[in-house]
DNA sequence: ACACTGTTATAGTTCACCTATAACAACAGC
DNA sequence: GCTGTTGTTATAGGTGAACTATAACAGTGT
């Protein structure tokens, strides 16, 4: 599993890390029950801390994509892989705001908005 | 034009501030030529920073939602009106990721992720 | 037993965010 | 032209999240 950042990014590193599992998963590279890498391994991978990993885990953990537990490791959850459709519908929305000359985080900012209204 | 913002929010304060402002100009409450309240009375009403508010607005200006110019305030584009119908597709998915279970902030991350990768 | 995993604790650094104050420059209206 | 309003720029300080570093702890699988 292939987990790039961009150190100088804006966004949090462990944001970044989430964004690629979910991206993992909204891609179908993730089937329930799917080990992740371990924390460690992935922190010395991308040159980052143990904790920055491990917060994004239970980042996602909070997100009910993957289960953890100690020895075992953080395993992707049948969820995961329900996020394939909901990328096809980003995708499109996604295009929408660009013929509309809207930015990446602006469209963001708007659909957290819209989101949280309906919950 | 109502501007409402929780001091508590782990979003930025001047983040909700231009979340606020897309709201309405998606909702078709903002024509091309609208004035927007002065930054120095959106930061009195707020209980909040001149710079505060500034700092929404260039990042609505840097979005191209509005233009602003000194002595005249900030004023709407004809963008700003374009937005009405990517809030109906914001509207939509935010259901289907509802339906899903999944969250505001990890629907928004997910729609960052996906609109920089087609950028 | 042993190596591996996540969990928790403590402590320090860095930097975005927010505030506060002040002066400056362009526009609108009288 | 004068005056008040507006955004712009500058400087400075406080606060907290993010990130790092190190260490010890506690389940899990072999």
């Amino acid at each position: 599993m292939l987990i790039r950042i961009e150190p100088g990014s804006a966004v949090a590193l462990y944001d970044q890390i989430a964004a690629a599992v979910r991206r993992e998963a909204a891609a179908g590279r993730l089937a329930a029950g799917d080990r992740l890498p371990s924390a460690r391994d992935v922190a010395e991978s991308l040159e980052v801390n143990l904790h920055t990993v491990l917060k994004a885990y239970q980042l996602l953990r909070d997100e009910g994509l993957v289960e953890m537990r100690r020895g075992r490791g953080a395993v992707a959850t049948a969820k995961a892989a329900d996020l394939g459709a909901l990328r096809d519908s980003a995708a499109a929305l996604a295009r929408q705001a660009r013929a509309l000359g809207v930015g990446a985080d602006a469209l963001a900012a708007l659909v957290r908005d819209v989101a949280r209204e309906s919950a």
